[in-house]
Formats: structure tokens, C-alpha cells, sequence
DNA sequence: AAAAATCTTGTCAACTTGTTCAAATCTGCT
DNA sequence: AGCAGATTTGAACAAGTTGACAAGATTTTT
């Protein structure tokens, strides 16, 4: 069979990549395959995609891609443990950051820009513009394996989130939270989608490219929803 | 060939169903494959299903789906064209309605629950909750395809919420309004594609299923967010 | 230098894909 | 009853799919 197929050493090659530990022979491809495929993914899907496609776009035989992959969803899974981590970290970063903050209304906006800011900066990054993509997608499909790759790779951050949410808006009740939570990365993600639908409606006035203006507007009314938009009734039941 | 393919006499089938305006023979199959296709694109995706699948759900043989849509992108497009009448509509009629508030406030959310309550409210009908995750998928995917099918039937009433939500919101510049309106398609596809996360990360607490309660929650959020949420400065270009 | 592990390559088989075809059946109408 | 058109059927098609293999090339270790 192969002698390390899987989805073995990602953490080694990408994590600490300064310390040159052994970078073997087939690295350079098994990089050049992941980045067609970020590419191809992000632009038509998992299901959309062929590994043939992708290993042409890679100039590689396609048996590379089972070699170093293990299969379609191997590679698809490497995208993964490639790219999450530094989100995933640069948020926890963010959160740690809100915690220092006295004020309750800036501890709330840095919260929001924790959870915001990481995925705009990843979209707007050249090489990594795909794989918000990708997210976007397998955030919003309701597929078994979406969920586990998602409840995977970023549930333990969003309860992170809820919970920094909820010590910065004490008086709600946990119910409110996660709407709002889930407002905020719907909103999000359907900006990293990228499907130019912004650009076309706003006549060009909106670019999700621009990172900065992005990302004021949408810190700006999403601070906004958290801290005004309180539902007025106790979810009493049967209300009509 | 045959005789009616394509995506022919749609309207007449779902429009005004009431006036029984000759029912060909067809038609039972018709809708058999449509109810059949709309579930399954639903839960995988346009790519994620085979015609195949689509035809053994429905209890046909494979050919008829062609036969009837004149192939895989005919069937998915009758989806759209049985479907999205009943929301656009829906949202015409709400926004008409929120002419007719004078108080400024409230008039801000009727525009808000013109875009929202239809969505949500076909999500929760029995029969179409999958469109409402076709719907999802489709506009948060950047295939040229899907841009076209969502370009197709929601810009016109995309356009005319922007429109409403200017002459609401009179101070604000074209590009807060922009992007104020992509974060509430965003919020509310991403709840709509029905992931089950919101349940999984709230312990049940939140459900979608709830129309009621999603809705009060949604639209307290996006009023707030739209009230409030100004954004600072005006665009002065290099500002970092 | 020899041996062992790793990497690359072209090809193959088994299977699924969307679509088409000719023949059969059903339908309503004169 | 008979006919024309609409509908249904099962089979077939060409093209593309994934994953596997053995054999060769390369690198690393002994």
C-alpha cells in the first residue's frame, strides 16, 4: 500500500514551519495539489470538482493525489487542518484581548471584531482567498459531513464567543445570545461567500475587498444589533 | 424529440391551480419528480445529487426527468420557477404595506419583516423547507450559474428593499445602506440553510423550527443594526 | 556503495454520470 | 373505433468518475 498515506504530518509542515525539520521530497507537490485544490473547492464545491480536475490544475498525475491524500476527502480534509488553526488562533487571540477591556461597550465591539475580523483578513489575503470560500459553503450546507468538519474545526471557538458574549451582555438570557451569535456569522459569512452579488447591487459602491471598509461596516451593525436589538417579550409560550 | 420539454408551462401548473385549466396527463409525474428533486438538492446540493437518485425518490424511470425538463439544469431551474413567485410576491406585498406607515421607526420594520418573514415563513411550511435551503446554497455560492439564477428572479426585489430602505433611512449613504442589506440576506440565509448549529451550539435553546420566535429574534437584531449602526467616518481614500 | 524508505508515473478496472433512443402505452377527440 | 399526440418505459450511450496497482525514479539512511 502507501507507505504514509492519510492525513498524516499537516500540523508539522504548516505549524512550525520556521524550524526546517526535515521537509521531505514530496512536500513540494503534496503544496502545490492543496492549492489547486483550495482553488477549485472554493469555486465550485466539493461535489463540483473532480481530482482529475484538480491534479491537472496541480500538473500532477492524479495518483498523487491518493498518495499523499488518501482520497478526495483526505485532501479536502488537509485544507482544513492547513488553514483553520490560524483563524481559529488569531481569534482566541482577539478574545483574550476583549477580556482586558474595562469598558463594556468597547469589550463588545473587540469581541465582535474577534470573531469578524480573523476571516475578512484570511479572505483578503491573496493565497487564501479560496478557502473562505470553502467555509462559507460548509458553514451554510447542512450535509452530515459539513457539520462534522465544521463542529470540528469550529465549535470549540464559537462557545468561546457565546460565553465572552454573554460576561459582556450580562442581562441577556442565553437565547439572545445565540441568535445573535449566529446573526453575526451569517452575516460574515455570506460577505466571505464572495459572490459578487454586493458589488453588482451596490453599483460597485460596496467591495468586499476592501478589508478595512469591510470590516468597519460590518463591526458597525453588528455592534449595533448586539447591544440595541433586545427582544422585547419573555419567550412565553404559545404567543400569536 | 419531444413534444413539451424545457421548462415550458410552469406557471399555469402552480399559479392558479384553482381554475382547472386542463391538467395534461404529465403532471402528476411532474410535480412527483419536482417534490423529489427539491429535497434532495436541498440536502446535497445541486453537484451533491445524480438524476438518477432523483428519479428512484420520485418512483419514475430516468428518462422522464428529461423528458418533462429537458435535463438536470431544466429540472433545478422548474424548482426556482415553481418557488419564488410565492416569496417575491410575499415581499412586494410587505414592502407596499410599509409605505403606509408613517412613523419612521416602525416603517423601518415592516421593510425588515417584508425580507425576512416570507423566508422564514416558507421555510416552516412543510412542503418547501428544502427550497428554503436550495435557496441558501444558491446565494452563497459564487458559480456563475448560481449568479445567474439569483440574479434572475431576487434582484428586482432586492433593488426595490434597497430602494425602500433609503427613502427609511434618509441619512445614511448608499453604501451603508448596501451593506446593511447583505447583512441581513446573510443572517437570515445562513439560519435558513438549516445547518442544525444553532441548536447543537445553543443546547436546543434556539430553533429555527420555531417561526415565531426566529423571527421576533431576527428582526430585533437587523432593526437594531440598522438604527444604529452608522458608520463613522466617510471614505476618505488610504486610511490606516 | 548498498539497502530502505519515500516519491512519482502511466495504466487499469469498476462504476456513475447526464442524456438519448425506439418502441410501447395511455389519453382525449372526432 | 380509430387516430394523433402526449406520456412512459427499459435499454443503451459516450464521457467522466474514483481509487488501485506495479514498476520505475528519487532520496535518505545504514
Amino acid at each position: 500500500m502507501s507507505p504514509r498515506a492519510r492525513t498524516a504530518r499537516t500540523k508539522e509542515d504548516q505549524g512550525h514551519e520556521a524550524a526546517g525539520q526535515a521537509p521531505r521530497a514530496g512536500d513540494l507537490t503534496r503544496t502545490k495539489i492543496l492549492h489547486s485544490a483550495e482553488d477549485l473547492f472554493g469555486e465550485h464545491g466539493f461535489d463540483g470538482v473532480s481530482v482529475r480536475q484538480i491534479a491537472l490544475a496541480a500538473g500532477v498525475p492524479v495518483a498523487l493525489v491518493n498518495y499523499h491524500f488518501g482520497g478526495k476527502e483526505g485532501l479536502y480534509r488537509a485544507i482544513f487542518e492547513m488553514r483553520s488553526p490560524a483563524i481559529v488562533d488569531d481569534r482566541l487571540a482577539g478574545l483574550r484581548l476583549a477580556e482586558l477591556e474595562p469598558n463594556p461597550d468597547r469589550k463588545l465591539e473587540l469581541i465582535i471584531r474577534a470573531l469578524i475580523v480573523p476571516m475578512i483578513h484570511l479572505r483578503n489575503t491573496e493565497k487564501n482567498s479560496s478557502y473562505a470560500r470553502i467555509l462559507a459553503r460548509e458553514t451554510s450546507s447542512p450535509s452530515r459531513h459539513s457539520k462534522e468538519i465544521i463542529g470540528e474545526f469550529f465549535d470549540p471557538v464559537a462557545r468561546k464567543v457565546t460565553e465572552a458574549m454573554m460576561q459582556a451582555l450580562p442581562d441577556r438570557r442565553p437565547e439572545e445570545i445565540h441568535w445573535a451569535y449566529h446573526t453575526m456569522i451569517g452575516a460574515m459569512v455570506f460577505i466571505m461567500a464572495d459572490t459578487g452579488r454586493i458589488n453588482r447591487l451596490s453599483d460597485g459602491t460596496c467591495d468586499p475587498d476592501d478589508e478595512m471598509s469591510t470590516a468597519t461596516h460590518l463591526v458597525a451593525l453588528l455592534h449595533a444589533a448586539l447591544k440595541h436589538g433586545r427582544v422585547p417579550e419573555p419567550p412565553r409560550k404559545g404567543n400569536l
